[in-house]
DNA sequence: ATAGCACATATCTTT
DNA sequence: TATGTGCTAT
């Protein structure tokens, strides 16, 4: 495809610091694959590139976009996410950061297990001190690069709380464990050994980085040290889609480049081709109600398409009901279904989508969520591995060390722990020295597990844990809930062998040469990557996702639904401007990824966590301008259905000739929009909604003509 | 020590 | 809603 002017000259740009301001579906991605390729062809070895991204699948896009661009061998090309690069770096130079060779990666679970350990160590309320929050805190000071040292000194910080991370600290270097934040704070260290920094200055002559926005103190820092050389830093973001500030994220280091960086190029993509110009007045309207903007309006060429559509739902099985005759209307018409993309701001959401796709028998699939990583059945077995690889790992073993039931209750492990604190040990040290039968029993059993893993291909390690631990007994106990995990149990041996197969084969591995073991590198990948890809990958479904996961993403049609006070914008962010702001770029992100056809949707009444409440109009909406805007009326018939059961009759509307959602033409009020319908057959009624109103029809004597 | 149950509680986004 | 925690009976 042809670049214009503006991408050409991002990507033909001479060496040396330059920030590219790039509008929402302005080309973003093309004009940093192009730059790469450019470089590449300009005579750069692939070794001599490094471009990082923010999330994984945009690495593999990114990757795959290049490969069909190049007929090119891209082995030694990094690219991947700061976590991801990082962790390849701390492989290879563990020891200059005194980490064992077998670091381990604790994901957000793991740390918030290990900040209540500290808690109840430290002996203070664990109802006071609730590890998710504290755990949240902990990481935004790490994300900043505050350790417990810098905030000594700080009256905002109570000293309980100050405590708390010590404690953690040292529970987690004892592990030998890095949380997320840490990846990065290690990286960052190692630019303290001079040598190793100037290795790679020289190494990597090229530096790129996708959606600058969204980097964190940290990562600045370590690009900027990185890259202090040769300067030769290309980074690409939009001030108006940073949607992570509360991840540490600072938009800042947009300002920070220019200073850090003088004499930086800075480059403006503001012609979007990804939308229509409705959907992009209305996108450009509602971030214009945002202040310290660095200012960027998108524009397009593009005249035609059709306006951005408003449903005001009755509750959410209505908007549900009506999201979904919509796909089917998509679909009848030839559309296909992976071009529709429902996005909500919270995964709770996903549910009455999903339960109306079921009942429809449209195949979706859901991004996000509890993945399958994060699952409690795989964590375990995940950790009888941790432990096989690295004995000390604390938190691995406080997971399984009575999983299944062995009998080491609470008071044993109340005592290993103390004696574990006592002598700054390991709880795997502390069992060996209490010389209790169970424990023994125990320790046997993950040295025999490691014995017979050696030299063992992953899954068959898997396989192994499996055979030698009765975790399958266990869970097929429980019934019903136990059949899903015996299978995702099954599905993780699978899981290991393509992870094994693929990284031998031709994959991630020779791209990135990191050392070590498989099994290791498995468990960062399921720590770092939780595993979205199932098996109907390939399938062509409707796409699920929630805001944040949308982002780099574009579809035909987005359904932007939830658009209601204190679901979207947030309940917590409502009083803070600048939570308020960052919602009203996550708005922006996601009217932003529709190129044809964008609907909005809101319910005047929703059931949330189990409680039916009213819900007003998102301010986002008020903020539409009018004359983009197809209102569709709300229905004239209110009533929630009485029980699932007849909701579900009800459901079955392929009897209604007209599709919800569909477009008509009338012989005397013209077209209009099918809206609702009750009754079956010539019986039956529709309510249209025309430009002059809305009107109930009967089937039986009217006859509409259906339009694509 | 463990299973089962009652009760409380916090509701988001992700590497 | 759904998850987790604490209590009680076994």
């Amino acid at each position: 495809m042809e670049l214009n002017e503006r991408q050409r000259e991002a990507v033909l740009l001479a060496p040396g610091p330059a920030l590219v301001l790039a509008g929402a579906g302005s080309g973003k991605t093309r004009v940093l694959t192009s730059r790469i390729a450019h470089l590449l062809e300009d005579g750069l070895y692939p070794g001599q590139i490094l471009a990082v991204t923010f999330t994984n699948k945009a690495a593999r896009a990114m990757r795959e976009r290049l490969a069909a661009m190049l007929d090119m061998d891209l082995r030694g090309l990094w690219m991947g996410t700061f976590h991801g690069i990082a962790h390849r770096l701390l492989r290879m130079h563990h020891e200059l950061v005194d980490l064992p060779e077998q670091f381990v990666v604790l994901d957000a679970d793991d740390s918030q297990r290990l900040v209540r350990r500290a808690v109840r160590e430290l002996q203070l309320d664990d109802k006071h001190w609730p590890a998710r929050q504290v755990a949240g805190r902990i990481s935004r000071w790490k994300d900043s690069g505050l350790g417990p040292q810098e905030l000594a000194g700080e009256r905002s910080v109570p000293p309980q709380l100050l405590e708390i991370y010590q404690r953690y600290e040292l529970l987690r270097e004892r592990a030998g464990a890095l949380d997320f934040a840490d990846l990065l704070l290690y990286a960052l260290r190692l630019w303290n050994d001079a040598p190793l920094l100037a290795q790679y200055q020289e190494r990597f002559q090229q530096v790129l980085v996708d959606e600058f926005q969204d980097t964190n103190a940290v990562q600045y820092q370590w690009l900027r040290r990185l890259a202090e050389g040769h300067q030769n830093l290309f980074v690409v973001g939009d001030d108006d889609q940073s949607i992570y500030a509360w991840r540490g994220a600072e938009v800042e280091n947009l300002f920070r480049f220019q200073r850090d960086f003088p004499g930086a190029r800075l480059i403006r993509l503001e012609q979007n081709y990804r939308s229509t110009a409705p959907i992009l007045a209305a996108a450009n309207a509602v971030i214009a109600q945002n202040h310290d903007r660095l200012g960027k309006t998108l524009w397009t060429e593009r005249s035609e398409g059709a306006p951005v559509q408003l449903y005001r739902a009755y509750n959410e099985e209505d908007e549900a009901r009506f999201v979904v005759g919509r796909i089917e209307q998509w679909v009848a018409a030839g559309g296909k279904r992976e071009d529709c993309a429902i996005l909500y701001r919270s995964n709770a959401q996903s549910r009455p989508f999903e339960e109306h796709l079921l009942r429809a028998g449209v195949p979706y699939r859901v991004y996000g969520g509890l993945r399958f990583f994060e699952r409690a059945e795989v964590k375990d077995v995940l950790a009888y591995l941790r432990l096989v690889l690295q004995r000390h790992d604390d938190a691995a073993f406080e997971r399984v060390v009575n999983v299944p039931a062995r009998g080491i209750g609470a008071v044993t492990l109340e005592r290993l722990r103390s004696l574990a604190r006592e002598r700054g040990i390991s709880l795997w040290q502390a069992a060996g020295e209490m010389a209790q039968p169970k424990l023994n029993a125990f320790l046997t059993l993950i040295d025999r597990l490691a014995e017979a893993c050696t030299h063992q291909e992953l899954d068959e390690q898997v396989r192994l844990v499996l055979e030698q631990v009765p975790l399958r007994d266990w869970h097929a106990r429980d019934g019903d809930r136990g059949e899903g995990r015996l299978e995702n149990l099954e599905e993780l041996i699978n899981a290991a062998r393509s992870f094994a197969l693929q990284d031998g084969s031709e994959g991630l591995r020779e791209l990135s040469p990191v050392p070590g073991d498989i099994l290791s590198e498995f468990l960062t990948h399921a720590a770092l990557e939780a595993g979205e890809g199932g098996a109907e990958a390939w399938e062509d479904a409707v796409q699920l996702m929630s805001l944040h996961s949308a982002k780099g993403l574009e579809f035909a049609q987005v359904f932007l639904v939830g658009l209601e006070e204190g679901l979207f914008p947030h309940q917590r962010s409502l009083e803070d401007p600048a939570g308020l702001a960052e919602e009203r770029r996550l708005c922006y992100v996601g009217m932003t990824r529709a190129m044809q056809q964008l609907v909005l949707c809101h319910a005047e009444s929703r059931r949330l966590h189990g409680a039916e409440r009213l819900a007003l109009a998102s301010r986002f909406l008020r903020e539409l301008p009018a004359e983009e805007i197809e209102e569709l009326r709300p229905r004239a018939r209110i009533s929630r259905p009485l029980a699932p059961a007849l909701s579900a009759s009800s459901g079955g509307r392929s009897d209604c000739p007209y599709p919800l959602g569909g477009r008509i033409r009338h012989p005397v009020f013209g077209e209009g929009t099918v809206l609702d319908y009750e009754g079956g057959g010539r019986q039956g009624r529709v309510q249209i909604q025309f430009s002059s109103g809305s009107k109930w029809l009967a089937l039986g004597i009217v006859s509409l003509e259906r339009l694509s």
